[in-house]
RNA sequence: GGAGAAAUGGCAGAGCGGUUUAAUGCGGCGGUCUUGAAAACCGUUGUACUGAAAGGUACCGGGGGUUCGAAUCCCUCUUUCUCCGCCA
């Protein structure tokens, strides 16, 4: 969440902030809400300290008095304390109402955009930050959309999925199962390669890593949710991996921390219907390599740009087409200042699939999370940052659809130490 | 799932109703000494909120209670460890 800090001494650049992501009037109020509930607090505060100090001192004597003998000074002491203690619960619970108003206000604020976020509503103003220069394939007529060419080869069953679970739960077979694995090797190989340590990490967590992240609150319908133990089924690798610096103050020279991990995500996906989620288009349970970043907040956006690299490293290793958008105001997340979209070409649907997500959400995470470092002896919040690297269903989809041929689908060379086979038919 | 034990600062570990402002040790940081380092010695060393500052308040696993006063007593939850049961 933003810092009440920032808020109190910028209200105008929230105000701004706010406005890119078409925040009304009326919904700018809630700046106004959030300073007015702070400003309740404090008061409250100051004077349920001064009321503590006085109880504690009064105690002390209490037991000078007692000591001595003087058993009707403490007596009248006592009484003194009592009232003290009456308007103690008073103030305490004003201090309370106010500061969970001013957390739950908190809680409903998205971040701030980044200078360079263009203004927008929906996914049609984002900006193509990178465009595709070189020719998209050109596939003979009869070309199949990736659906078809699974059950051609026995790649996944999604009717099957069905019997078992229930629809968006794709089963792998076969070759198609060796695909999935083997790309999940390649890419923690790679985000090795790139100094990032592999983490295997929980499937489910907590509210509170929830809640860290960012998709509590906010996110809440697109979980699974187990109610009997109170988990949450992971959406993506994020939660549990940027959670384990969750509370913890950080070793400056630790930075830049580097994490990956590969998990199924599960996301409920609720209101997603009709012919654009087809096939391994939009499913319950994927697979995808996270990487997560903890840095420096001075470094953050130069690493922002490394993480692009590394994405872009895999889809040219993939050989498939894509592009990268800068998300604009209205489609980014919740949580982030600045993230950008990687698509990549779907030949056959001829339309462009988001794999990956990269984003920079600068102190808005560590801020929920209290990740921090020590600055000079000043607590500072680090910066997180995350991106896919890279979502594995879509990528397959397109791996499908644009190598196509009549002996089978050919698959690029980069795979073929990972797969064992080179065509898959 | 059953029985027992435990949870204190970065770590180890004392404290079990009133100078706890949480002892002591280790580690960290600064200094003296040294060509440099080590050793030794001296000093310093948590977080949050609040306050212009001095200072104040809260925090000894979480929550609640007893008391004028709780790390310390009571209740409750959670976690960890040991044993038993079940089990990949």
């Amino acid at each position: 969440m933003l810092e009440l800090g920032f808020l109190k001494s910028n209200k105008e650049r929230a105000i701004q902030g706010l406005k890119k992501r078409n925040f009304s009037d009326e919904a700018l109020q809630v700046i106004d809400h959030i300073l007015g509930a702070d400003e309740m607090r404090r008061t409250a505060q100051i004077e349920l300290d001064s009321n503590l100090a006085e109880s504690k001192r009064f105690a002390g004597e209490i037991g000078g008095l007692l000591k001595a003998g003087n058993l009707a000074e403490a007596e009248a002491i006592k009484a003194k304390v009592a009232m003290l203690k009456e308007q103690a619960k008073d103030l305490e619970n004003a201090m309370k109402v106010a500061s969970e108003r001013l957390e739950e206000l908190l809680l409903t604020v998205p971040n701030l955009p980044h200078d360079s976020v263009p203004f927008g509503k929906s996914a049609d103003d984002n900006e193509v930050y990178k465009a595709w220069e070189k020719p998209l394939p050109n596939l003979a007529t009869g070309a199949l959309p990736h659906w078809d060419l699974a059950k051609k080869y026995n790649v996944f069953d999604l009717e099957l999925g069905t019997k078992l679970t229930g629809a968006g739960f794709p089963v792998f077979r076969g070759k198609g199962a060796r695909l999935e694995r083997a790309l999940i090797n390649f890419f923690l190989d790679e985000a090795s390669r790139a100094g990032y340590e592999e983490i295997a990490p929980p499937l489910m967590v907590n509210a509170a890593s929830a809640r860290a992240t960012g998709q509590l609150p906010d996110k809440e319908g697109q979980m699974y949710y187990v109610e009997r133990d109170d988990l949450y089924l992971i959406p993506t690798a994020e939660v549990p991996v940027t959670n384990i610096f969750r509370d913890e103050i950080v070793d400056e020279k630790l930075f830049p921390i580097k994490m990956t991990g590969y998990t199924q995500c599960f996301r409920r996906e609720a209101g997603s219907y009709g012919a654009h989620v087809r096939g391994l288009n939009r499913v319950h349970q994927f697979d995808k390599v996270e990487i997560v970043q903890i840095v420096h907040p001075d470094t953050s956006y130069q690493q922002l740009e490394g993480m692009l690299a590394h994405v872009s490293g895999l889809l040219d290793k993939l050989e498939l087409p894509y592009r990268i958008l800068r998300l604009c105001g209205g489609d980014m997340g919740f949580t982030s200042a600045l993230t950008f979209d990687f698509e990549v070409w779907s030949a056959a649907q001829e339309r462009w699939l988001e794999v990956s997500s990269v984003s920079n959400f600068e102190t808005y995470q560590s801020n929920r999370m209290k990740v921090r470092f020590k600055d000079g002896g000043k607590m500072r919040l680090a910066h997180t940052l995350n991106g896919s690297a890279l979502a594995l269903a879509r990528i397959v989809a397109a791996l499908m659809e644009n190598n196509q041929t009549p002996e089978g689908i050919i698959l690029p060379k980069v795979l073929h130490s990972y797969t064992g086979f080179e065509v898959l038919n």
